[in-house]
DNA sequence: CGGTTCCTTGAGAGAACTCAACGTCGGTGG
DNA sequence: CCACCGACGTTGAGTTCTCTCAAGGAACCG
């Protein structure tokens, strides 16, 4: 279903912050009313990297965050310590969802770089659950992609497979022609990949070397896509 | 949540093959009208092993399935001719969750044993969304889980550690006393695992000699979970 | 500037895979 | 009735991919 850009009856309600952001696919467009408007939407302030967290694993889930700039991580703690990644959720994508309606949030949540995130207070959700089936939709299909994402990535790939379509991924979501600016570092792609670090230095420059990328730290051009299409293929993200 | 056992109001207008179903956990006890109930559960005929397709990968999803008896499988092909299985559900189970309001299904789903299901058609679904609440929680909360479980599966873990996990996980959902009867093959569990076959009989074995357990076949005779348990615990299942 | 984190490359180790072989079981057809 | 066939389960041997350990250079920050 593709997103509806049409002025919505609701346009005119919108707050002032709505009005300017780039993110398009957003919860607050299934608002019918100005109270749904603001229960939905709550601009939080500007969030540096890893300076707070949006969601703390163990605890109940505070709110649902539409992320409106930048990059959010969810990951847990392992017993030794260890950071694991689960997600990286772009301009546009719902974090929290892993933990709506639990008792506890299974993964923490925390900004990659300077972010700006929507906030949704958990209570004001329900109500909004219980009163619009369009909000139960959006929750239910997003939700559904998650699962989506899960399933492809926890296939069993190569470290050359998975890194190709997490970078066709990450370009589809935020890259600017061939460009990608990673918000990340290898460490946390290495952890969302279930790759050593290493392992992702020495694909990225297997690739280099076959003339497919430039990889120039956080800076990535793709020269080829169609190699890494091949690739990623099977993974089907 | 526990399940409430007490007798709901709508217990005098459900079918009878709802009154002798082994299933609690069920899409019917959202119901609130006998027209839901009729609604949300369609007994289907019995099932055998391999024998029919409740779900095609690619195709529209033609409805929601509970598992009420059996056990299907739900599993990807891929370019390769390689069977994926990406979940097995037991009763009580959903199937079809990971295609709700997708255009085409993400994967296939067919019987593993000789089953039975209850199905909902999507139509009928989207329309108790529309007026029911509690069946948009109770769907949100199913897919939240199935992504759980998907997360947690999709780690980076030991052969040891996933075998070990998926008995006690196996053991929980269909267990009687310390014995499990395995629906699957072993290629199906090293297929779900991301394992070789001869992997999972290699640590099957290694279980064995270690008094962990007793292997015939499809028997498995747990006899001493905690072994398992302090493996299977950085997986969470 | 030090100190820290990140990125990169090399060398060796280990876990799981592939290939191969063999016994068992259940179904099928001569 | 039984011989045959295919699928399944198990075990062994060798290979391969990725990890771990180690080290050096670059970038960033206080």
């Amino acid at each position: 279903m593709a997103f509806d850009l049409s002025p919505s009856p609701a346009a005119t309600q919108a707050p002032a912050h709505c009005l300017a952001c780039p993110v398009q696919r957003c919860l607050s467009r299934k608002a019918e009313t100005a109270e749904d408007w603001h229960r939905v939407v709550g601009l939080m302030p500007p969030l540096q990297a890893g300076r707070s967290k949006l969601v703390e694993a163990g605890l109940p889930l505070p709110a649902l965050f539409t992320v409106r700039a930048g990059c959010i991580k969810s990951y847990t703690i392992d017993a030794r310590g260890n950071e694991h990644v689960r997600a990286f959720h772009f301009p546009g994508d719902l974090v929290g969802l892993d933990a709506l309606g639990a008792r506890r949030a299974p993964a923490s949540a925390t900004p990659v770089t300077f972010s700006q995130v929507c906030a949704v207070k958990v209570e004001d959700l329900d109500a909004g659950i219980e009163r619009n089936p369009a909000f139960n939709r959006h929750l239910l299909q997003r939700t559904r992609e998650a699962l989506g994402r899960a399933m492809a990535l926890s296939g069993e790939y190569t470290a050359d497979q998975r890194v190709a379509a997490f970078l066709l991924d990450v370009h589809a979501r935020i890259g600017v022609g061939d460009v990608i600016r990673l918000p990340m570092t290898r460490r946390e792609i290495g952890s969302y990949l279930r790759l050593a670090t290493e392992t992702v230095c020495r694909v990225l420059t297997r690739f280099e070397k076959r003339g497919w990328l430039t990889s120039a730290d956080k800076r990535i051009t793709l020269h080829y896509q169609e190699a890494l299409r091949d690739l990623a293929e099977p993974v089907g993200l």
